[in-house]
DNA sequence: ATAATAATTTAGATTTGTCTAAAAATATTT
DNA sequence: AAATATTTTTAGACAAATCTAAATTATTAT
């Protein structure tokens, strides 16, 4: 496997988070993504597919390759193995993993990422829930279902929470809500989508439709 | 304190441990270090300049001012203490953990690294027996001097070895020794400048000259 | 089917970091 | 003190990654 640079490496991350929705990515979604300019997007995307990590063509948008798909997978590896270092060693908080993840990311020795994967214990999630690719770059494609759809009185587990704001980290930490909680929904009122949800044996408390738009749980656990 | 790209960070080591021998550094001996060309040298001392880092006259060599040593010894915190992560905690030979620190050593959260000082027992050496910058860029000067010079049956610990390379390691280990080994000189032969060296209830054994050129003692402990 | 709008690409410029080759300054040798 | 050799700097080029502004292509609305 090749090397690529740290500018490389965070366009081909960004492709393969967007392509997970919508399998093909445009140019402005990407730009906005990378809050990079449209005309950069190009140049880029110019540059990846001579080095065969993308299919493209003008006009018509992209999606990674194989082989791109692996090397993207490779870099959330390692982001999602040293923001587990970071929140379980370092004690950083949830919402200061991200940003210095994503510079140790680049640091790409693959005799590091796997002796530290080993030194934390082969952890299968990130702090945010989010599955660890492992050597293989195989991934863990949890059957996870969005708080606002999970049915009355089935218990879950909180696995995933999309946004990493340390807004909503004080949220969740005011209502005692972590990667693991185990909740049953009780009610839902059609007026606003705010939910009653139980967690454990503390008393019902309400989940605006922002905050359980955020949370994903599995089932079963 | 602000920022600097790894380029110019990697020139700023350099310098710093250049002038630690001579005290002002030449043109070729930094473009000797980097393996890069004398022209590059004197763009990026031109730049280094601009931003008050260091010390420089055209044809006069240059020197880190007290800002570009600041920053230096930031950088060789950081170098060290994930060198001694990579050995201590990742369990990497001695050998393997500088090049991995060469890339490490320019992430610059000022967080991680306090962190992960704390996490790591805030050690004082690195796995090579070098002292370890503290938070405000304080470092030991440790009073060592090299074996060749130690005194007859004066009891010393080795601190430090200045060759990096894994054939010096093997014969290390091939002789039992590591940072810590109490050593006494028991016999000096002026021929080749061997010596007989005792090390704990060990049998004397030989070093070569070129070897005990490379290692460095400490008195009494 | 045009016209208007939006998305994308191209052309050309800029910054950073590097290089080669030539020129200039300094040091060494005769 | 000249001549020679060495060191250092300058001039000019190049690749990577970005940008702005203009041109092109595609989409949407009339
Ligand atoms: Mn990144
Ligand atoms: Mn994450
Ligand atoms: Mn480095
Ligand atoms: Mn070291």
């Amino acid at each position: 496997m090749l090397n690529y640079s740290t500018s490389e490496e965070n366009y081909i991350k960004a492709i393969y988070h967007l392509q997970q929705q919508d399998g093909n990515v445009t140019t402005n979604e990407l730009a906005a993504e990378l809050k990079a300019k449209p005309a950069s997007i190009t140049d880029m995307m110019k540059k990846l597919k001579a080095k065969k990590l993308l299919h493209y063509e003008p006009y018509q948008g992209f999606s990674l390759s194989n082989e791109g798909k692996k090397v993207a997978l490779g870099i959330i590896r390692r982001h999602r193995l040293w923001e587990f270092f970071l929140a379980e060693k370092l004690k950083f908080t949830w919402d200061e993993v991200h940003e210095v993840a994503e510079h140790l990311e680049h640091v790409s020795s693959k005799k590091l990422i796997d002796k530290l994967d080993e030194f934390l214990g082969f952890p299968r999630v990130d702090p945010h829930g989010d599955p660890i690719p492992d050597q293989d770059g195989k991934i863990e494609t949890s059957r996870q279902v969005c708080l606002l759809d999970l049915p009355f009185n089935k218990s879950a587990v909180v696995s995933h929470v999309s946004d990493q704001s340390t807004e909503i980290l004080e949220l969740l930490k005011h209502k005692n809500i972590v990667i693991g909680t185990k909740l049953e929904v009780k009610k839902k009122f059609s007026f606003d989508n705010s939910m009653e949800v139980k967690a454990g044996r503390q008393p019902v408390f309400t989940i605006s439709e922002q905050l359980a738009k955020n949370i994903f749980v599995k089932y079963g656990a």
